[in-house]
DNA sequence: GGAACTGTGCGACCAGGTCGCAACAGCGTC
DNA sequence: GACGCTGTTGCGACCTGGTCGCACAGTTCC
């Protein structure tokens, strides 16, 4: 698989063999890390940081480096089929872009609201109205604070 | 003054004059490092990354540590003088608390539009009674595509 | 089974900050 | 103006999160 441009225009492939199948269509290999990548990917849903799923996939197979979840995900990213979003303060996480939705997150406790995108319609229309601009609701987290720490 | 709590309960003070007499009733001293970084701060209402504050306080007086500069930032974001946003990956920028806004920041080149608050009323609205969730739309940036990159 | 090329482990490195420490400097008091 | 308390600073070491170059290993295709 070439590290270079190819759209994420396929976002949504939802299970490890679409995965594989796009990734070999795109001429990229199937390898050991990968697949262990992304059944820890498939096998659960939360959000996680490339240090944890790289301890899930060092549990069964420890000498796959950190780098290789780095560039892995990186490469699955741009295929469409993981993205990464911004909690916070500190590691980015990762998650299966099927499925991809904005977040509240507290400032205070860091409690994490996953919101459906409907509720950034209106702010949406508003500023492709007034500035042309196309938002991306999933990437950075909306942050402020929860019902407790208000 | 104490590096601990003290709320930013006091965001807007919109003078040097009026920052330092806040950092002294607080118990902070007025040195030189902090008027010189007040200085910058105030003379130029753009956003900056700490780095290019401390190059500006450095341009006049050398020795000023870049880890001074940090420290500075954090007790005038502390007293609510200044406030650190996060426009995309790479380093936060900083800027004065009174005037404080939203972004919209292009994924594709990196244009910042600096967003008036009324345009997440909505969403505010809707956060608060939805998930009782009280958003801050300042801190970090709304990503997306502008009208250029679209 | 071998050539061709992609992916990997490894360690070095980088950016953006943070921290501990000893020396220094504001500021209230005498 | 000197004194002392205590907040602040310069400095270097360190930390986290991530990237990169390299030589070798693994995958795929013929």
């Amino acid at each position: 698989m070439t590290r270079s441009s190819a759209q994420p225009d396929t976002a949504g492939v939802d299970s490890i063999e679409g995965a594989l199948a796009l990734l070999r269509e795109r001429g990229g290999r199937v390898t050991s890390s990968r697949v262990l990548l992304l059944r820890a990917l498939f096998d659960s849903r939360r959000h996680r940081t490339a240090e944890e799923l790289g301890a899930e996939v060092q549990a069964k197979t420890p000498e796959v480096h950190i780098s290789t979840i780095y560039r892995n995900l990186d490469d699955l990213e741009r295929l469409g089929i993981v993205v990464h979003a911004h909690l916070g303060h500190g590691p980015a996480t990762y998650h299966l872009a099927a499925g991809a939705h904005g977040h509240f997150v507290c400032e205070e406790c860091g409690a994490m609201i996953e919101a459906p995108d409907e509720i950034f319609e209106g702010l949406s229309r508003s500023a492709r109205s007034r500035f042309d601009f196309d938002i991306n609701p999933h990437h950075f987290a909306v942050l402020g604070r929860c019902r407790g720490c208000q």
